[in-house]
DNA sequence: CAAAATCATTGATCTGCGTCAAGGAAGCAG
DNA sequence: CTGCTTCCTTGACGCAGATCAATGATTTTG
């Protein structure tokens, strides 16, 4: 059977579930799009719906009421958004680059939670996941130095890109960063300033370069992984 | 039908089930004690059960290499511990006081959720919970002044003390810290002296007192959030 | 094209928290 | 009781990263 492109339907699905259910989901689903900079949704309002990203890049953030804000989450395609259960955004969700969301009402498709419990068990693989990589968020913004912020960041965008690409060399990769340096920061727990001094650092010291202002190439991904901290190969191919 | 003193029994399948998923449990079930200090597992150790923590408080913790700690979960009675689908810990997991778990061997635990749909839907259901306090978490280390910090560490505390005891005096709470300077430091993305020296101001500025090292008295709780950076009332009762 | 907006870089200075160090308080063993 | 251990507090000092500020590069707008 092939398999459209919603990710929903694509990874939560497809492998597992017979053709009524594959038409179930497909009547329920609808597509949403955003411009660069746009905002999904505000946290405390009303949502009605959740949805998976399709294509580009969404963010997750919280704001205190000072203004200083933290990212806590950075969503890829194939990523889930909302939480059946809850009628109420808790975070600010925003597009960082043009965004294609595939959404579904939030009521029909808790129903359809409970009917089909093997989407139900896919959900809480992806946030099983989510949760995971909120721990090693958790561990980089309490306790490394900003300059293995900085690295940790390109590390894991380098290997979302690698997992998605074929790998050609061993140890080379550009990586094409998405977000500005204030959203690294957000991210990072830290100013825009810093994150901008930090990435020069590292170039001058080599460990990366850059062509403009987002695309950084990085000539030694173990080299990187150590400027960040990890101690594992962080996933990489060996 | 009444309940056992098992948390997963309890709070995951209870209410919804019948006898023979109740025996299924029952069956599988088994407890595992621990001293106060002991370690339950190493990071990177294989695990062949999941838990969830019958009495006592449990930490999750993340080491780097050169011994920087962050303590990335916080378990307190009827939490969850391990992951279905994942053979190796990923965190340390210690006792910080003495405690006691009802373990579940981690395949036969498999083949229940697979066969009993509900219980996948109450352990989503607690695994989203935990990714919000993960998220809440990000924006503590990430943004906030040690000073916040504490105010948040104690809220959250007193928090979870209010939601099982019932509530005496609105605005008026006791809490019992079950951590050490070093733990909550470990929390908290601090140096253990830094949380003594930010206890010491809240008690000087009348927002907390103390008696003893460990019970912290909190003369207006709404103060005390006001300390902590949050907006909200925190889910105190009105 | 000029003007304005957005994003990034870099410098100078300040400060909150880390680091290093010295005791104090409470519990426990002998 | 004395000495040991564990946990906590407090002081002095230094530094990583925040803040304030100026400028440059690139894109957008009219």
């Amino acid at each position: 059977m092939e398999c459209g492109g919603c990710p929903i339907r694509h990874r939560a699905v497809c492998a597992r579930c017979d053709s009524d259910e594959m038409d179930t989901l497909e009547q329920l689903k609808y597509y949403r799009s955003f411009q660069a900079g746009q905002t999904v949704i505000w946290s405390g309002d009303r949502m009605d719906f959740v949805a998976s990203v399709v294509s580009g890049i969404a963010t997750l953030t919280q704001t205190m009421e000072d203004g200083r804000r933290q990212m806590v989450g950075l969503l890829l395609p194939s990523d889930f958004v909302g939480r059946p259960g809850r009628a109420t955004a808790t975070y600010d969700v925003t597009a960082t680059t043009d965004l294609v969301m595939c959404c579904f009402r939030r009521k029909p498709f808790e129903d359809m939670l409970v009917k089909t419990p093997h989407v139900a068990q896919r959900l809480l693989e992806m946030t099983l996941d989510e949760l995971d990589a909120a721990r090693e968020w958790m561990l980089l913004l309490g306790r490394k130095t900003a300059r293995e912020k900085i690295a940790s960041l390109l590390a894991i965008v380098a290997r979302r890109d690698a997992s998605l690409k074929v790998h050609e060399t061993l140890g080379k990769a550009s990586v094409e960063l998405p977000l500005t340096r204030e959203e690294m920061a957000d991210y990072l727990g830290l100013t825009l300033e810093t994150v901008s001094r930090q990435i020069s650092a590292l170039k001058r010291d080599g460990v990366i370069r850059l062509h403009g202002k987002r695309l950084i190439e990085i000539p030694d991904y173990r080299r990187l992984l150590e400027e960040a901290g990890d101690d594992s190969d962080g996933g990489m191919p060996a």
